[in-house]
DNA sequence: ACCTGAACACCGTTCAAGT
DNA sequence: ACCTGAACACCGTTCAAGT
């Protein structure tokens, strides 16, 4: 009855399965969406899966490979726009409207994790994010290619589109995951003869900004990548006919 | 600044001047730039200094306040142009161009520490990276009022400039610092039966991007940086006169 | 085959103690 | 006033040992 485990692919009935590389970085993801990046350490990451930091090692090379394997987790769910999603009738333009919100969507569904996306290296030095996987980058040339781009072209729409993508998304999740990285102290009113710089910051020196404050505080996030995707795509429809 | 002043000005001669947390924040910059972020450590930064770590806390209050010392020490380095590189006759076009300018000195400057930059919190949730300090932003603001645009045209402006700035020189930055934050080890020939992703990815099941590879590695982000500049700023134009 | 205990090096941070 | 020694909690990582 109890007998040593044979060749069964999956059969585990327990409620804490085995470990395997793909539940460690589901886990990761996880982790990271609801307590941020710095929380995210191998022995509280083995803690998660009821397990030693140890043991995480047999399935990841280290604490950099996992943050990679995270990275290249979420880009991985880019969906690039197919039949499914997309009449053949539709044009490049369709395509890159709902690709750009497809990408979109994965930073505000994981703004915590955006910045990884965005910043660490990517394995190749002319895969740029947030377009970074081998998979969306080859989707994404052909998906131009058959839509009327030639190959200078799309390589040209691949710089431009990735540099669009890459600002506005980055901002937005900034705003998204505002601040819950520091988890949320109850503010100490100690030490009030410091500067105190990070409470309400002095806007007495500058006029314009305590008179557009408001102004600024607005979000536009949405309208604003609209906005400048539609003119993007201008803009390389210029390109196109020149 | 109201910090604890010694009574003595600077009558320091030897070769290691006293502390200050101008000289720790300046060193933290050049450890930053020569060896990346995961180098500055308190520890390693004390050495430098030739102190021990826990010095270092009467000037800074931990690691994460001294991210943001630098942090804002570089976004300080930005000159917003004046009657010094501005003649009165040029609008609000030269305006922007030399300060996109500047900004891409400092991100080429830094590529490093500019992804901290980038994606550090700003002290007040309307600072967008890379523009990110009052100073900075009252200074643009007012630049463009000064030059024809109103309030909500130069609130504007300051969105898609900054989310122009962020994605082009974040991508540019990558490009620079490449990879020095994993200390160039000697490649280990050993595991050959492993994966081994990072040493040449297989391209083989992606022929487009195989036959694409030469133009996707070119880099032409320079160009890049100037023509989405010019077309920034036919847009704000364009939004200007409507 | 898979997980862990013990150990090591390094880290951020505090505080009483030195000068 | 300024710096440090000692200590603590936490971290990444390795490896022999357990089952």
């Amino acid at each position: 009855m109890p007998s040593p485990r044979p060749e069964v692919p999956s059969a585990n009935h327990t409620d804490r399965p085995g470990l395997t590389r793909a539940r460690i970085v589901a886990t990761a993801v996880d982790l990271i969406d609801t307590e941020g990046v710095a929380a995210l350490t191998m022995r509280r990451l083995g803690a998660r899966l009821d397990v030693e930091a140890m043991s995480l090692y047999r399935y990841v090379n280290g604490r950099e490979d996992l943050l990679e394997a995270v990275v290249d987790a979420l880009v991985d769910t880019i969906e690039i726009p197919g039949p499914g999603q997309l009449q053949p009738i539709d044009g490049w333009q369709a395509f890159l409207q709902v690709l750009a919100h497809d990408v979109r969507r994965l930073a505000l569904e994981h703004p915590a994790a955006f910045p990884l996306i965005a910043t660490r290296h990517p394995a190749a030095p002319w895969l740029r994010p947030p377009l970074r996987s081998l998979r969306v980058v080859e989707a994404f040339l052909d998906g131009l290619r058959s839509r009327g781009f030639n190959d200078s072209q799309a390589v040209a729409a691949y710089r431009s589109f990735t540099s669009f993508l890459l600002g506005h998304l980055l901002l937005e999740s900034a705003m998204q995951g505002a601040d819950m990285s520091p988890a949320e102290e109850p503010l100490d009113e100690g030490d009030a003869d410091l500067p105190n710089q990070d409470a309400e910051l002095s806007l007495a020196e500058y006029p314009t900004l305590t008179r557009l404050r408001s102004a600024l505080t607005e979000d536009h996030t949405e309208d604003e990548f609209e906005q400048a995707l539609e003119h993007l795509l201008v803009r390389l429809d210029l390109e196109l006919s020149q």
